[in-house]
DNA sequence: TCGTAGCGACTACAAGTGTCAACGATGTGG
DNA sequence: CCACATCGTTGACACTTGTAGTCGCTACGA
């Protein structure tokens, strides 16, 4: 894409987005056979999401045969986070602890995540700090 | 509501109950005041949404004069927290670690909050442990 | 080589959204 | 009591989304 401009994923979309991401490369057939299980999508459905998909840069394509590999073209992480940060920019001030409490509290991590985020939040306790006592 | 369909918000209405929330209380003009400094909306836009939000249920609303006093039928953290969870399901398996990283580091949060955190990821940490050496 | 299965493109259409103007009812200052 | 400022409701219209049918093209097995 040019530049900047993401247009966003709808619901339909990251459902799709979501099998991609998980088969990584994917042919038709195996993301409409898995979201037909998942979603009850007729195949042409699914085929009209996997081009809006790819419309607005989300999945990239390269020929094979008479159809695509459909492949992420960009990762699942780095979406989420952009949605996360859109969520983040409706939370009024004051609600954000408690959303991340929620969400840590009904997620399942795994040993090393949090690992990870009890390090991050001591940097962060450690910063706040120091900036108090300046 | 008479039982669980809640209607989603979208772009718009998350904008817009964002004010209402900060206000907790107010009147039709406060909100498109705030709203049309902020996105440059005209006042029939705001109203507009404002009925939409009425309608869905997001605002209640009680007559004073001849307008309406508008005030938040749900809290701001438990209307995120359910935008979070629907967030949560789009997320692939090991995605939900760097993606609450990610909202940790990107997010002011009080001392408090990181403390509450850090207790809530310990209680995780032993609970896994537990688990684990069944 | 010829039928067929499957692919992507195109078309369709109802519902939801973003944006706003116009209108009729109503409260208010003079 | 009247003019005016507002309020909420309606209507409007383009664009997006959810959902799906159809069609022309092509690879492939017989």
């Amino acid at each position: 894409m040019t530049l900047g401009e993401q247009k966003e994923l709808s619901k339909a979309e990251w459902k799709v987005m979501k099998i991609v991401w998980e088969l990584q490369k994917a042919m038709a057939r195996e993301v409409y056979t898995i979201a037909g299980e998942l979603h009850s999508w007729t195949p042409a459905t699914v085929k009209t999401i996997l081009k809006r998909l790819a419309d607005k840069g989300y999945v990239s394509t390269t020929q094979v045969g008479n159809g695509f590999v459909y492949r992420p073209a960009q990762s699942a992480v780095s979406t989420l986070q952009s949605a996360a940060d859109t969520l983040l920019t409706n939370a009024v001030e004051g609600a954000t602890g408690p959303l991340l409490a929620h969400m840590v509290e009904s997620s399942s991590l795994s040993e090393n995540d949090l690992e990870a985020l009890q390090k991050l939040i001591d940097a962060k306790k450690r910063s706040l700090k120091k900036q108090s006592d300046k």
